[in-house]
DNA sequence: AATGAATGAGAATTCATTCAT
DNA sequence: CATGAATGAATTCTCATTCAT
């Protein structure tokens, strides 16, 4: 029963995802997702309760699976332990998953505010903790060593993906043509430089 | 007369950014913007056409006023003309401006699609093409001159104003409690070391 | 205006106290009101912020009319001014309103539970306050000088309207045939006999 | 097998009149009434039928209850045979049967209309009508022999529980603080009078 | 230009009931 | 007899927009 209920759920979440690109979170009605993922108005009601509960559940789903995606990424064997890896592999994997999941990655960088409910709040937050914590060891460890400059470690992470995300948005917008992957060295590049020690 | 339509316009605009900024763009009614800013409904209508005008206009206004702000300073005397000096005044009006209209930034961070008719694409665009074309030139200037490196000109945007406008997003949205002026040199600095020569 | 407007709000609470005889306030939908009395939904939001309000208006009216009534009747020259007459006479404009406002007073015998938000309470009790007042001060003083039993005051209104609003209940419910006019003065002798001094 | 199933139908009876009396027959969900009766939906349904059936059993439940209550009251041994004891204890009756069960009677002053079905109808009736015709045997027996004016049964019955009635709805409902106990002779006293022969 | 009552399509949500297990 | 997921009709209420004054 577990496991049949769990598969539904999952298939109406990205029904829901696809209307929620195409039309906008508010201007999709629960109509909508109901007919995009052949299910009754009741049921879907049985399963999230509300419209905002839907909405948040997409995000989380996507969040839990970027940060899956990113740990693996990072706790990969490679050529060194070194600073310069974790950072170009940050921009990697920021850089990959975002173009594997375009509309997912669309709707986290449009709709964070769909999470707000304490009990929201909190499965994110338990879903991403891992990854911070990680992030921020390995930040202090480089720091530490000198491989990289005295930063706040929100400021490293502002400055490494912050290019990506940036250049993301408008082309996950359709605003920029050309695709991400083109410049992923580029990203990692410049993340590189921007944070490293003199 | 014309010079007060023009006002009242002004004053309603912002006191809709207010209610967009306090309940989003989608749970504001227009019967809340008539009454924050004392006008009437058929009063609203007259002067703006229909809701998504006035949302359009809010948003258009804003980025009015933020390339009017950043040409200022790009094209300010300075100590040099060299692309160290541009880049890091790119970076500094973001900062400022950024940290002068905190509501204005939150609502163009998350509302961009609420411009998409095209007389409303054109008026916009028009507003913002001659702070890139600006922009484009000295990029292209600085290239020339072996200043920077070689990069498509919309990754030099990326690069220089990601990381601010990464961090805007999480300040604005109050879950980075350090003030984004805080860090202006290190995002000054961080832009520079991502795009200069080797 | 303000008359127009009063004149339809009372002609939307007519139509609706028909509507809650006819199916009960629960079934009877916001729609059936609107169509019976030839309105749009959104005027209907419009006039009375909810269907709950609807019920509430249509309560406090009847009750207005009702002590409106009672006053006339009980303040109305007569034979004499005694405990007798008052205490007929409170029988009286039972039987007579109840028999002349059939819907309304089954709609008040079967809802008082529609009047329950403070501000509705605040408003039905004003509407009955001085009929309240003026039974007590009659009460009080037929009691003083010997004319009838020393009894609580709530107890008086109970013994001597108690038999009639029972047999009303029954008979606008159908289950009693014989109309409440015809035992009038039945009523009127056992309230009597019931508070009467010995 | 019978024996278990009848007492869980007693129970579940039991919770929904809680739930009735808390929310309204109305705004009672099927559902909360499973929850407070431990009970599935499914095994609601196959034991009752729909919800309507729930809302009926519980007033006929109540009914008879009360009716055998009655006939326990008017047919016990006593001082005399007289038409006076018969009219106090009916006073009686109605008063000790309210004040033990508050909620069954509460429900049952609010909620006739929720019999409406011709088999109900029929079995309501029956639980009555013995007590019905003892009462109207024993009316009838009172008035021959002049002990009682001559009235039609119906208004017997009204001017002598009508005050109780009327005065156990506003104390159920919160409206008059003072038990209903506290007065029993007084409504026995003034329902005596009330139709006793001059 | 300004007003605000009126409109009605459309939205979210509820809930009695069914039925396969 | 028991279960509870699924159904979808029906309900309340909102709100952008119009238009007569």
């Amino acid at each position: 029963m577990r496991t049949k209920t769990q598969i539904k759920k999952r298939e109406i979440l990205l029904k829901a995802l696809e209307c929620f690109i195409k039309h906008g979170v508010e201007k999709t009605s629960v109509q909508m997702i109901c007919e995009s993922s052949n299910t009754s108005v009741g049921s879907l009601y049985h399963h999230f309760g509300n419209k905002e509960a839907i909405a948040a559940a997409v995000y989380i789903e996507g969040m839990r699976d970027f940060w899956e995606t990113t740990l693996s990424y990072l706790q990969k064997e490679g050529d060194s332990n070194g600073a310069e890896q974790l950072i170009k592999r940050l921009v990697y994997v920021n850089v990959d998953w975002i173009s594997r999941h375009k509309n997912w990655a669309y709707y986290i960088f449009q709709n964070r505010s769909v999470v707000h409910t304490k009990k929201q709040k909190k499965i994110l937050s338990d879903v991403s903790v891992h990854g911070y914590q990680y992030l921020e060891e390995q930040f202090q460890k480089a720091k530490y060593q000198g491989e990289i400059k005295a930063l706040p470690s929100q400021l490293y992470v502002s400055i490494i993906v912050g290019p990506v995300h940036d250049y993301a948005r408008h082309y996950l917008s359709g605003r920029y043509k050309k695709s991400l992957k083109a410049y992923k060295e580029d990203f990692a590049n410049a993340a590189w430089l921007g944070v490293k020690a003199n």
